[in-house]
DNA sequence: GATTTTGTTGTTAGCGCTAACTACGCATAA
DNA sequence: TTATGCGTAGTTAGCGCTAACAACAAAATC
């Protein structure tokens, strides 16, 4: 007991008897087991963070930002790679419990994962989402503002000359998928072009998937003059599918999505993209999520939508204007 | 103990008592404790894994090479960032140990690392460096050849006539700097160039401090008529002060580096690099780690050295030649 | 029928830590 | 002197789990 008081600095030891501690610590290379102090306190300043893939340049920054809060609050942070998959989602989160994480931060697959989420979070575990919102959920989230980045972005475009624009999104599981189309259908109401149908491409949101849906869309007649993709991974499957066709962006078609990456921005500056603040998303989670677990944060669910920023590039923008289709 | 052997499926339930006890792990949402189970155990099933930044674009792939391998195995990882800073990085170690982490997996900030790693971790504490190694260190690595690497990098350059190239490396700090050096002084000596000192540059290896060092490249005269940088963030730093500088790449300035990025190699195949199989890092140093924590590893150290691969792009092939300076 | 075996269930203890409490010596106050 | 308070050191118990062992009934064997 007396060891403990000196391990944890309370006051209440010897000057002597807390120097032979010391001692005796320094001797045997004690280190304190944070997870028998944690069996008794139940705490294990420890959480979870669940994301599709950290490779991802839009994922990497969130966990950084997430890590990065976490070691400021003194707590560790246990990563780990969904792949986008619902069963895996689910396993991860059931063995994260049973590591007994004081919380959760997570950027679900898609919708369904509402089902683990909810089911085994039942009873108030503190959860955070990220990127992603869940529907019917009611808990804290951080997300950026798809729908009025979409729209922007689109509107850009628009004002360009462009209106035939072809989307590339998911499965219409997504409320990132769901808000961006939302916004892309917005910035064609107001500029009063007709919302098509046969130009929503909907596809796995990786580079395999970005391609695939750019085939689709060079088989239309007429060719749209511009293609907004989801994500930054479907992104440079579309430009693989551009290239295989010899097209030149921007001359042939103009090409604009969501996240930017900043290597990338540097080296070869030409995407337009709107870009969302990854790494603060990441950390404010974090922050609501310590909040949670400290219990400062009252019943009601926070909501925080981070805005997006719109930098233009030379990817969708056309000397000789737009082509005629 | 008929819970636990339940639990467990260990054998010796009756079936009736089995499923009077399921029913109340379903019941009672009994999910259970493995903070507990590892007190007893002294096994966590889990382990620590330090790099420098997972946004950057070589680590990035290293931590999901080594979550995947973990996840195989029944493995966590609590993931840190040291930032590349020594009192960071110690401060990790420390607090994994104290987290009773199985095993650690590190890429150390620099040659310095070593009086916090063996410090905390004398007693045969299970450990595989990634990426570098640590002067008279005597334990797993698993790095890539960065002297063959560079070596071929710069045979390269010299293939196309640049006789006058500098490098931008660390403060010879890191074994990774030193190889690469190294490389750099074989590929002259065999091709009979003599090396030059000024034309290394000593830097941070970040985005600033390329931008740092490549403006004191460009303060040479006559100018070099390529750059070799240690890294692809270097890289990065390096190719904003040529464009202040409105020098093309590759007509004004050849320019190469360590490192590959995947999406740019799409989005712009653009820059000649050295490709290190990062995430095949991760995996086979998980699986070094794994084989070390189940005490099959035996008392020698194993040094696995992975091969790199040269990507040949735009960035250093001139059609003209290169300018004679 | 007596003994052994087998299968099932329960008990005890301890992993390393700390909350809560007890014990005790010493100084101060009544 | 006795009562009271304070500072320091130590004891007990329990967090949830499981190894090791004990207990017991039913079945198999002699």
């Amino acid at each position: 007991m007396t060891a403990s008081r000196v391990v944890n600095g309370r006051h209440g030891v010897g000057a002597e008897t807390q120097r032979r501690v010391e001692e005796a610590i320094a001797a045997l290379d004690y280190v304190p087991n944070r997870i028998a102090r944690g069996l008794n306190s139940q705490k294990t300043q420890t959480i979870g963070l669940i994301v599709p893939d950290v490779v991802n340049p839009f994922f990497g920054p969130v966990v950084r930002g997430a890590e990065t809060a976490a070691r400021k609050a003194g707590y560790r942070v246990l990563l780990c790679n969904s792949e986008g998959d619902l069963r895996l989602e689910r396993e991860y989160i059931e063995d994260l419990i049973s590591h007994r994480v004081e919380g959760l931060l997570v950027a679900p697959a898609s919708d369904h994962s509402r089902h683990s989420i909810f089911s085994l979070l039942r009873g108030g575990f503190p959860l955070v989402l990220l990127d992603r919102t869940l529907p019917d959920s009611d808990c804290d989230y951080v997300v950026c503002d798809g729908a009025s980045g979409a729209r922007r972005l689109v509107e850009h475009l628009i004002s360009l000359g462009h209106r035939n624009i072809a989307h590339l999104t998911d499965a219409d599981d997504t409320s990132t998928g769901q808000e961006r189309l939302k916004g892309y259908q917005e910035a064609l109401a107001s500029a009063g072009i007709p919302y098509r149908d046969d130009l929503i491409f909907r596809t796995t949101v990786d580079q395999i998937g970005g391609y695939r849906a750019t085939q689709q869309v060079l088989a239309l007649d007429p060719l749209p003059t511009a293609i907004f993709t989801v994500n930054n991974m479907t992104v440079v499957g579309a430009m693989q599918a551009l290239r295989e066709r010899d097209l030149e962006v921007p001359q042939d078609m103009g090409l604009v999505c969501f996240d930017d990456v900043e290597h990338l921005a540097v080296l070869s500056p030409f995407l337009t993209v709107m870009s969302q603040p990854a790494e603060t998303l990441g950390s404010l989670g974090a922050q609501l999520l310590f909040e949670r677990i400290a219990g400062k944060a009252g019943p009601r669910s926070r909501r925080i939508v981070l805005q997006t920023d719109l930098i233009v590039r030379l990817s969708c923008c056309i000397k000789g204007g737009v082509p005629a289709r």
